[in-house]
DNA sequence: AGGCAGGTGGCCA
DNA sequence: TGGCCACCTGCC
């Protein structure tokens, strides 16, 4: 079976055309959606469609011929406006208009085949419980932990097939090794840790979505199984922090070759660099680049001269 | 067959 | 701070 397939039918309700001026391509669709911000995406049910789950929402989205954007709405719940929303559409031109496109040209570079490509506004709670569980994993085993932990802990999404991730309070009912048992190995503990944490604390979630983006950092650093990184992926893609830049292994190699002076550098000192170099908008290259790592272009063919 | 994967936590200089 | 290692699990 395909990578990322649906794997089960779907009758559609009717396709409504979004309004928004959609900067997608098929390939600035498919990385914004299973490109590594969220891992609830699949290909179906038909051949170009896409079809999620965030939240408590559900959706299929296709491209027409002509570039717009349609969704096909699954549950009573989602409006055209949470679909837009989730997509982040709304600031995507001001963020890619504020990259330093002009002066960089290893910017200029990605922005010929990512722009488009759009940060998602992920809801907080289960952002956080994705990343917790990407800690030294590849997309698809961390898809096939979310998969799990919905399958026996989420609620059903009412008229559609799927089940919504479970909620931290829910989390904190399970044990461990229920835990365990979704496939999580060692981040059962860290899952179950942040789930005990958050029931002693109700708005704590809540409290850091206030905070300006330094404190809302240190406050996230405090649960178990969140450091730096999923803490920087946390605030990017669940809290709208456009500016944060989190440093993973495919980051900082590509950054170093890209930039040969940045070779050596921690990680720190490069999410540093970032921030300073690519201003407010630092998340969406972390994702241009992200992108570009993971689907290396194949070598140029040799020009005519030999 | 064994190393490695979108890290974190703990421990030591 | 900076560096090193163990840690579940499953794919290459």
């Amino acid at each position: 079976m395909e990578k990322f397939s649906l794997g089960t039918t779907l009758t559609l309700p009717a396709w409504e055309t979004l309004e928004v001026a959609s900067p997608f391509q098929a390939e600035t669709l498919a990385e914004t959606l299973v490109g590594g911000q969220a891992f609830r995406w699949f290909h179906g049910p038909g051949e170009a469609d896409w079809t999620g789950i965030w939240g408590r929402h559900a959706a299929s989205l296709r491209l027409t011929p002509v570039g717009n954007l349609e969704a096909s709405l699954l549950t009573e719940a989602t409006s055209p406006g949470d679909v837009r929303d989730y997509l982040g559409l709304d600031r995507l031109g001001r963020l890619e208009a504020a990259l330093p496109c002009r002066s960089d040209p290893v910017l200029a570079t990605l922005e010929k085949r990512w722009r488009g490509l759009s940060l998602l506004r992920q809801p907080p709670g289960e952002t956080l419980l994705a990343f917790i569980c990407s800690a030294n994993k590849q997309i698809l085993q961390i898809r096939a932990m979310l998969q799990q932990l919905s399958d026996r802990f989420g609620e059903p999404l009412a008229d559609t097939p799927f089940r919504s991730l479970p909620s931290w309070e829910r989390l904190s009912e399970a044990g461990e090794a229920d835990l365990r048992d979704c496939g999580l190995g060692y981040r059962a503990a860290h899952i179950a840790g942040t789930a005990a944490f958050l029931k002693e604390r109700p708005g704590f979630l809540d409290a850091v979505a206030a905070l300006p983006t330094g404190q809302a950092r240190e406050a996230l650093l405090k649960l178990p199984g969140v450091g730096p990184k999923v803490a920087d992926c946390v605030l990017l893609f669940g809290f709208g922090r456009t500016e944060v830049f989190p440093v993973d292994t495919w980051i900082a190699r590509i950054l170093g070759t890209r930039y040969p002076d940045l070779a050596g550098w921690n990680r720190r000192q490069l999410a540093t660099f970032a921030r300073i170099h690519f201003g407010e908008a630092a998340g969406l290259a972390q994702q241009w680049f992200f992108s570009e790592a993971r689907h290396p272009l194949p070598p140029a063919p040799p020009s005519p001269e030999g």
